[in-house]
DNA sequence: CCATTTGTTGATCATTCGACCAATAAATAG
DNA sequence: CTATTTATTGGTCGAATGATCAACAAATGG
């Protein structure tokens, strides 16, 4: 029972790497139908048919690119022996994959659409979702060192502090959005690092 | 020798701080000319008289939020009697303004823009610059820190450090975006500047 | 008053936007 | 083979985009 009807001249998974590729360079609302039909070898019809509008399209790409370059990160997060090793990890594989030598310097999650016209209030949500589910990671993972044993339950609290370095996750796209080098991202690291041990001594 | 030819019929300043809103409202390339235009209460042809583009009425859009929404902070930068309270204090006055409760909740001068459709590469540049003169701005202070005896020169370096407060900033205004209330911001603060006595002795 | 200067109006420019046809092409099922 | 199913093509839809233009309105200078 194989497939039947005409098969497609095109492969999706191909199709949607191409079309990652431009919504990386340009954003949301950046990239038009003719940018991703251009990109992506097909005709916009044929990205209707297979992908079903271009919010379903950029909601799919996205799926790619957190099972992708969104990976690392959260791999280090969960890999680390400490909350304390595996939140550096994290913040240096953040570095890593926004200064990529072959992406665009900067987190999708965090700068595809910010802003924007009033009709795509529900693309932005949708990232405001995932950078929540960065931040749930994040405390989740410290939670699990107070379990450990390896963190001490800070005064300030587990929120504030996995709020913090969301925060540094998040400023370091505009860093590296703006030119900054991965040897200038490891010096903000540094910083943001040294505070771990005012916060949990 | 008053003005010769027909007087205007609306207040430029006036007529920018309404186009400050709409831009405030959905970024740079979210608003279109017919937004502008309605919510000045004037037709397009007037704009473009006026203002030149809608790419020159954003730079001056951003000359008077720099003015206006953008000063308390870099007051409290100048102001504050040592390099820590300054920096301390700019944080705070950046939380004040992107969770004040009559404006969006972020800073345009990180989010109008960050990416976007390649005819608005301009626009994404200045505001780059205005980002980088914000870093100026925060090294200049923790130079002086360091010229009035009240901040040792810290291992890691004035830039790292002042790169690594930059980036807060930038950080916070994501979390703003995405809901995070003032006493929330407070918290993220708090970690920022634990991280000052372990840099800065 | 008349010429000049400037601003506003309403219309419109060509282009692009996201979306979606109808017609055609290519496969399988029976 | 024919009928059915699915994909692609080329075209086009109405709306919106940023930008202008000619026509009209309102001020000053002489």
């Amino acid at each position: 029972m194989a497939t039947r009807g005409r098969p497609r001249t095109f492969d999706p998974d191909v199709a949607l790497r191409q079309a990652l590729d431009v919504f990386w360079e340009r954003g949301y609302e950046g990239t038009s139908l003719n940018d991703l039909a251009q990109a992506m070898g097909i005709k916009s019809a044929s990205i209707y048919a297979c992908f079903g509008s271009k919010e379903s399209l950029f909601r799919q790409v996205m799926g790619l690119y957190g099972a992708t370059a969104g990976e690392p990160p959260r791999r280090a997060l969960r890999e680390g022996p400490t909350a304390r090793e595996a939140i550096h990890a994290m913040l240096q594989a953040t570095a890593d994959q926004i200064t990529h030598p072959e992406h665009p310097h900067y987190c999708m999650l965090i700068l595809a659409a910010p802003t924007g016209a009033t009709e795509n209030h529900a693309v932005r949500e949708f990232l405001a979702a995932g950078r929540q589910g960065q931040y749930a990671e994040i405390k989740d993972r410290l939670s699990r060192g107070v379990t450990d044993g390896d963190l001490l339950a800070p005064p300030v609290g587990l929120d504030a502090m996995a709020r913090y370095y969301a925060t540094v996750v998040q400023g370091l796209s505009i860093q590296a959005r703006d030119g900054a080098t991965r040897a200038e991202l490891e010096t903000v690291i540094t910083c943001a690092m040294a505070a771990w041990q005012t916060l949990a001594p």
